[in-house]
DNA sequence: ATGGTGACTCGCG
DNA sequence: GCGCGAGCCACCA
């Protein structure tokens, strides 16, 4: 399932950072479809996972909650998947507001407006699976 | 190797 | 639309 040359070599984890790297400022994606890019249909979970474990800008490491965009990534039904009691949550509001996505006070995001596809491939699984 | 843990998702009721 | 239960996954003790 290595559809990106190279790519299979790197962890799970830095996969996904580097997916997330690739949402435009002002869309965001889902955990799920992140999964799908990766060839990892079920592995919505684990993206979660992994952008939990983002370590601190100021850690030194090369991915970090300032150099991966993890505000853009909500879950299928376009809202903040972070529980609403961790700071995380609110932070990640503001944040999206702050480049022009609109989120309403339940942490609701229009995915007609601002859903970010990502690769074709993602819509070709869907295909696949039986959904076209 | 094994079991526990989520920033997930889907199907039901 | 919401709460539950049940799969599914990568990590970490």
């Amino acid at each position: 399932m290595d559809k990106i040359p190279g790519m299979s070599k790197l962890s799970f984890y830095v996969q996904v950072y580097k997916v997330a790297q690739q949402i435009p400022p002002g869309k965001v994606t889902s955990y799920g479809r992140i999964a799908l890019m990766l060839g990892r249909r079920n592995a919505a979970r684990a993206v979660g996972y992994a952008l939990s474990a983002l370590s601190a800008p100021d850690s030194g490491e090369p991915y970090t909650s300032a150099t991966v965009p993890w505000q853009r990534v909500v879950n299928n039904k376009g809202r903040i998947s972070i529980h609403s009691r961790d700071k995380a949550a609110a932070e990640q509001a503001n944040l999206l507001r702050a480049e022009g996505v609109m989120v309403d006070e339940h942490g609701r995001i229009n995915l007609d407006i601002y859903l970010w596809e990502g690769l074709h491939l993602v819509e070709l699984d869907d295909i696949l699976s039986g959904k076209g």
